[in-house]
DNA sequence: ATTGATTTCCGAACATTGTTCGACTTATAG
DNA sequence: CTATAAGTCGAACAATGTTCGGAAATCAAT
């Protein structure tokens, strides 16, 4: 019965289960150590294999770490889908908050995966124009796009999100660089000298009032971090 | 005569001489590589000595970033005291914008040096709360805090900066918070896919009519262009 | 000017890294 | 069953950061 399940042969399935141990060890190695700690020789140690063999799967070290990258930016974006499913019923000042605070959340307890997705750590690497790593952007920004898009009445999002982001882009990349800068200087200790949750909470109400949004409930800080708690799944 | 200018033995100058080549080296090789790109053997070839020899003058590569970075800060900031120089007397609208684009402009000069200054690359690199790195960014900023505080009627900017700045930090922070976040994205490759420039611009004038400070002039963009083109004189 | 104590410099070595090459074994397809 | 492809490995190469011991230069005294 070894082909049961055809159409999967034996070495595919152990190239995939292979390829998804490299890098989870990968991830595990970056958050020990960072950027620099991921080494070729330390993961063919890790899943116990010689250095050359791991040629076979990657062709070199930028190659791992552009799979990884990818790998990062889904589970960001899962992270963000997943907060948007469980305030979906909330009213729609809250709405507003849930991608920044749980993009916010994933950064401060993901920095180096964090750093590793959005800033240049190699030489020459810069993601081209129609990679893979913007579709896996929209990816992470198309919960927020919608309620935003929502808030300020914009066409239907049935059939065409795409047709109103690059309408509104303008308004969504303000609100994007918004959040996003305070979150870089979050993660990489530029704020340590403040309170830097209630700065957070207080910049975001403000970018929401000037944009004209609705205001979110006053407990919705205390809401989110009890939700967090409380889902205590999926890492 | 060789102690005409006496306090100053002839090692003291090599060395203060040769930090400072060593660092120049380290730049450029960051400059062309990126982070990873500066290394150890590299700078001793091309101060033409023994790797083992530099070990006298740092104790270690991380070290030697550490003052890598220091000196980088001291760069931005100049870079903007410059241009706040040079727009000392523009309509307040425009010295208001004056920081942010000088802060733009480095960092799209200066993207590798950027990111070294303001992104983690370092495994356990913190800055702590004390050292040299915070003050080095109040150094950045206090002509951009001068000039908010201006606009806003804060107490006389004469003696006591910092007490204005800690009273309305969380107004500070945010403006910050905006604009670096904006640069971040656009110096690692982020925003590639529009007119970042026009961008820029549009969430500036935003954020500053949002904070109700006086508006900029329309040509204000092009008056900064034009200024940085006949200011080749430093690098 | 001579001495004695630092500072500077270097060659050699060590452990580690990414990557290549050729030979060997194993799985897949016809 | 067999030929082709995929996987695995050991050995080797060049390059890296860092340490150590000793030689040379410079400094601060007498």
């Amino acid at each position: 019965m070894t082909t049961a399940t055809s159409g999967e042969t034996r070495r595919g399935r152990q190239r995939r289960q292979l390829v998804d141990d490299l890098c989870v060890e990968a991830r595990r190695q970056l958050a020990v150590g960072g950027t620099g700690s991921i080494t070729w020789r330390g993961l063919a140690r890790a899943v116990g294999m010689s250095p050359a063999s791991l040629y076979t799967y990657f062709a070199n070290i930028d190659e791992l770490l552009t799979e990884l990258i990818l790998r990062t930016y889904a589970d960001l974006a899962s992270a963000v889908q997943q907060a948007a499913m469980a305030f979906a019923d909330a009213p729609l000042g809250d709405r507003l908050l849930v991608g920044p605070y749980a993009y916010r959340r994933w950064a401060l307890t993901h920095r180096p995966d964090f750093n590793l997705i959005f800033t240049d750590q190699l030489p020459g690497y810069a993601a081209e124009p129609g990679g893979p790593t913007v579709s896996a952007q929209t990816l992470v920004f198309a919960p927020m796009a919608a309620v935003v898009g929502e808030a300020m009445g914009w066409p239907p999002p049935g059939d065409d999100l795409a047709a109103a982001v690059a309408e509104h882009q303008q308004t969504l990349v303000g609100l994007w660089a918004g959040f996003h800068g305070f979150v870089t200087l979050e993660v990489n200790h530029h704020l340590d000298w403040l309170d830097s949750r209630a700065a957070f909470e207080r910049s975001m109400r403000q970018m929401m009032e000037f944009s004209s949004l609705p205001a979110a409930t006053p407990t919705f800080a205390d809401a989110f971090d009890h939700w967090l708690l409380s889902a205590a799944t999926v890492t």
